[in-house]
DNA sequence: CTCCCGATAT
DNA sequence: ATATCAGGAG
């Protein structure tokens, strides 16, 4: 079995037990742009539970730079590296009001320009928040599950996606990174992946075996 | 490579 | 106590 036949074999399993789906809470893309600044480092719980405050307390980019940064920093507190994070939200806000008249951008060219977003939150905007597939989102899990699953070796995540996007077919960029962000969630954890009970076992190369 | 620097699981 | 969590910037 190739890795192109490997790859159409693990998503068609996994779709099975789970939705292709963000697990972030978001109405427009302006908060699924501030819930995935908030996410590095930290749970999709933790942000989702952050967030449905936060969400109702500042409900535009222009929301964001009535308040000090202090404030700012007080309302996410919660979430890992909230300082840094505060920083820059409060700086994208800014940007999108200024130059993008209150729109978050919807190219990766723009969004790379955004402070705090580099290609895996650029990607889960682009797709998550406007439908396209311009890459593939490299997060920690699908990072590990490609070296696992023996889909990819490229330590550099911008080369991994490279590597990735020549295995899976175009239209399913997004559903491969969100399948997979889920299984690494739930059963092959970073730490006592749970391959006894993995959907994926008898096709993965690394299973009872880390 | 270091810094950022909270909450939870083990 | 320590490893890890939807990372990015300097």
């Amino acid at each position: 079995m190739d890795k192109r036949e490997q790859v159409i074999e693990i998503l068609k399993r996994l779709r099975t037990i789970y939705e292709p789906k963000i697990a972030l809470k978001f109405s427009n893309p302006w908060e699924l742009l501030v819930a995935t600044i908030l996410s590095a480092q930290t749970t999709d719980e933790r942000v989702n539970m952050v967030t449905e405050k936060l969400f109702k307390k500042y409900r535009s980019p222009e929301d964001y730079l009535k308040v000090s940064l202090e404030e700012l920093e007080q309302d996410i507190r919660s979430v890992n590296y909230y300082k840094t994070k505060a920083k820059n939200i409060r700086a994208c806000a800014q940007i999108i009001v200024e130059k993008y008249n209150g729109k978050v951008p919807d190219t990766m060219e723009e969004l790379l320009k955004l402070p705090g977003v580099a290609r895996k939150t650029a990607n889960v905007v682009l797709s998550a928040g406007y439908g396209k597939n311009e890459g593939i989102v490299i997060d920690t899990h699908v990072n590990r599950l490609s070296k696992r699953l023996n889909l990819g070796k490229e330590k550099n995540r911008d080369k991994l996606e490279q590597e990735l996007m020549k295995i899976v077919p175009k239209d399913e960029w997004a559903n491969f990174s969100y399948l997979l962000i889920h299984h690494g969630r739930n059963v092959c954890k970073a730490k006592n992946p749970k391959c006894d009970e993995c959907i994926l076992k008898d096709i993965c190369p690394s299973a009872f075996n880390e």
